[in-house]
DNA sequence: TGGTGGGACTAGAACGATCTAGAAACCCGA
DNA sequence: TCGGGTTTCTAGATCGTTCTAGTCCCACCA
């Protein structure tokens, strides 16, 4: 019934437009040397076919590809976030954005591999999992921007968040709000659990606190169960690895009778789309997805058009404070 | 400082092997026509040199391409189940998975091209708002599987879930339990709202109860939102669109100081990740992801290997009853 | 002994674009 | 009218594969 039929090539158009191949591929790219009133022929033609280049035969001649790879997680949420923004950005360059999932039994290096064979230019991997030497390898093939993880060796690029300061500021807010009872429900064995943990003992430290630290992990049942065994203590306010994480602090709290902020102050960290909901009004230390997002498609394409060498971008994180987070109940 | 090498080819593994580029070609898809020991051997030489086949031109030469184009919204957190699920099912059957996001300021078209231009054999679309015409266009190209929309028109295949029968047994499911003034928090325009909507009509109908429709939208809000405009005049069961309004819905109604089930059974749909949290443990209609996406993969590669016209399949849903629903207070 | 059939292998043309090098056309002043 | 420079255009090689159409060799059988 529906008949496939072969989509026009250059040299459809190139027939049409009654001109050689190679002009109608200069006027598609929009390279110099072709007149005014044949580029409108041949572009006219082109729409009239319908022509799309083919990126597979685009790609695989030019060295120079206008390809970025990305890999993300598919079971993180903040992570869709960030595949949004980076769209934009890499639009906004000129480029387009192949995009590889890391799923169940879908393991990180496959994911990667896949981009590669696909021609990308440059890879961007949110939150990579594997070692130094693994990244160091295939940052010997393309350039290779980390994103949302700085300690990755001195091959690859990054571009993060600075956990220490986004802490700080979590802390400071709430000793500022009057708190000394905080804890911090920590993010197990997730990627940059360890650099916020520390931080966390470093400012507690520096305001003359004791500083609780709580196993917990980046899922709201994470969350909850570090929170169940926060009930035989109660601190006077929490500091959650993540948005998700809180969320369930937040839920087991209020499953044992107690108000946030009004018994415990909670606060998260990503700003994700969903702590911004009106019901929940989360207050939380963001790490701008699209910025963040925009700086690594940057630092990606810098490594490709110019012959820079691996850099480490930080940005500052900066907190929102919306209704989860109040001065503690005067005791 | 990182010496950006070239990647090896089949021509590299072919001399290292001693042997000429084609076979080297038969040996790396496992096509017949090479003797065992230089099997081994190319093999080995291949391993050795740590060659992958480059897919732009694997798939530029061969127009059979083994490649899926798989278009999911990149805000949909359901969709990302299915993406998880669809990569096992292409792997299962041997094919390569390509990923293109519809997000805010990338239209669905520009995902789709995007998808054509690398060389898809075939479409998957999640929840597709095309209209008929343009999806006929790309089913002139390549077989076309639009996955939890069934009113495609005749050129596309569709694989999608019953919503006819997953409404009737949530009515069912909450009359049985004795609920007889039920409401219906819609979809808006979101897609299989309509059929929904129809269904709960129809099924309300068939039990001789009023059918009380609510408009909503798929996101939390909507059903805040929502179930505010029930405070009037409560029912004692509510039927959301999905799960994510279902949970807008329980928190409006919490906050106006109402226990979910005691007060009022709340019934998502979709049964997503985050209906099984511990704290949430919603009742919802599940459509199976896996499944799903599973059947979408293989009415694609069915399309592409044979030469069958194209077919609606349709799951019936389950219900998975948790803990927002029980008989309602008697009044 | 001489076909013949088939398994193992290869040369060279495709795929659809880009790139390089050079040809043709044009413009302008001497 | 001609030379020289610029602009516009084209032929042909090339990217790394797959595919087609062979060649070569050897075993088998009449």
């Amino acid at each position: 019934m529906t008949e496939q039929q072969r989509r026009p090539t250059l040299m459809d158009v190139a027939h049409a437009a009654g001109v050689s191949r190679a002009l109608v591929s200069i006027v598609m790219r929009g390279a110099p040397g072709a007149a005014e009133s044949t580029r409108q022929k041949v572009l006219g033609a082109a729409r009239e076919l319908g022509y799309r280049p083919d990126s597979r035969a685009r790609l695989l001649r030019s060295s120079r590809t206008r390809l970025l790879g990305l890999s993300f997680f598919s079971a993180h949420a903040f992570h869709a976030e960030i595949v949004d923004a980076a769209y934009a950005a890499a639009t906004s360059r000129g480029y387009e954005l192949a995009l590889s999932a890391v799923a169940s039994g879908r393991p990180e290096t496959r994911a990667i591999e896949s981009l590669l064979d696909f021609g990308s230019a440059a890879l961007i991997m949110i939150s990579p999992t594997l070692s130094h030497e693994e990244l160091a390898g295939y940052a010997g093939q393309v350039p290779v921007v980390s994103l949302l993880r700085n300690d990755v060796g001195a091959a690859v690029d990054s571009v993060s968040s600075d956990d220490h300061a986004g802490i700080r500021m979590a802390v400071d807010h709430l000793t500022g709000l009057g708190h000394r009872r905080i804890v911090h429900v920590d993010g197990g064995t997730a990627v940059s659990a360890d650099p916020r943990r520390a931080a966390f003992r470093a400012e507690m430290d520096r305001h003359g606190l004791a500083a609780r630290i709580i196993p917990g992990g980046p899922t709201e049942e994470d969350g909850m169960s570090a929170a169940r065994s926060l009930r035989a203590d109660l601190p006077s306010a929490v500091i959650a690895f993540n948005d998700r994480c809180a969320l369930g602090v937040i839920e087991s709290l209020r499953a044992g009778g107690l108000k946030v902020p009004d018994d415990v102050s909670v606060l998260g960290y990503d700003d994700s789309q969903f702590a911004r909901l009106s019901y929940l009004q989360l207050s939380s230390v963001s790490q701008d997805a699209p910025l963040l997002a925009a700086a690594a498609v940057d630092r990606a394409v810098d490594r490709i058009e110019g012959t820079q060498t691996p850099a480490h971008v930080v940005r500052t994180p900066h907190l929102v404070v919306r209704k989860t987070t109040a001065a503690p109940r005067p005791s």
